[in-house]
DNA sequence: TAACGATAGTTCATATATAAACTATGGTTC
DNA sequence: GAACCATAGTTTATATATGAACTATCGTTA
């Protein structure tokens, strides 16, 4: 009972949410737009994004060859022309470079700068931090069974089709 | 095992994630996302996104009086500004008008147009039962179990200064 | 009533995101 | 080798989203 009165005053719904299908939908979309507000409030601390920071992070464990556009496109299940400006903007910010492929003049390797680097590496330890204290607000049973129920809602979407 | 294996690979990490926590955020984010997209898929086959959707959907159960834009603001958990464009392209569509309010001008009450209400009853029932057939990739339980750990997300980050 | 402050909506610059059309390069096949 | 196809990246038009600065209107208060 409580718990339904929760969600359905966050929405400032007049009528009580008719299915529990659609109140487990619902839930999770409010939660994670409120976390992602939260998340870019935490790195706007840093002058980044969290696509960005993302990106660092993802750059990072592929130090030395660096990344493609396209193989960063993959990474974070953008299209390929959101890269460019995200590329862009990170360029010109002086985090990440462009290099050329030695050998197929189609590829940008995309790699992180000393800058990029030292950046990453100082918002790190602070973002688990965080993350830490989110994620504690659940019981490790809870967890667990969030991990698992995500799990099999994306087995769905990608069984229908991505 | 397994299923840590799962998100792994679609991240494309090197590395299994170091924590549960973190590996909880993670396969939330994720999964959002791809519903998210999904989502948007679904919704421009009757030529809208599924923001646009979400606006009828409100304006539906507050038909009569309307909404003002600053209360859309606040049901949609998105500022002003983005009202304006979001209205904008509504109203050009044709599915909802601004009126004015009758003794405060500052206020444009939004209503949907019958064509609006229209679409939206269209859309609704489909609308529906993809929610069905994508919920029901978790068991009842795991529904319960999901709602309450969302729930106590959404409290962590409103104890947190929203 | 004139001044002040709050509220509603708009505009502007910027970031993220997509789809479609384009360029450049690399392989394959005839 | 020329024609053809695939791949990588870019550009353009458009939608969503924010914060800051702005206009218009409404209340309060001095």
């Amino acid at each position: 009972m409580t718990e339904h009165m929760k969600l359905q005053q966050e929405l400032k719904l007049k009528q009580p949410l008719a299915s529990v299908n659609h109140e487990t939908l619902l839930s999770l979309v409010r939660t994670s737009a409120l976390m992602q507000k939260l998340s870019d409030r935490f790195f706007s601390q840093f002058g980044l994004t969290d696509v960005q920071f993302n990106i660092l992070m993802i750059l990072k464990e592929h130090d030395g060859s660096g990344l493609s556009q396209q193989e960063l496109s993959e990474h974070l299940i953008v299209t390929k022309s959101n890269v460019v400006g995200l590329i862009d903007r990170l360029e010109r910010g002086g985090y990440v470079k462009r290099m050329s492929h030695p050998t197929d003049r189609r590829f940008n390797q995309i790699v992180l700068t000393p800058d990029g680097r030292k950046l990453e590496l100082k918002i790190e330890q602070s973002y688990f931090a965080e993350v830490d204290k989110m994620m504690n607000a659940l019981s490790n049973p809870q967890k667990k069974s969030v991990i698992q129920a995500m799990e099999r809602i994306r087995q769905y979407i990608i069984d229908n089709g991505t």
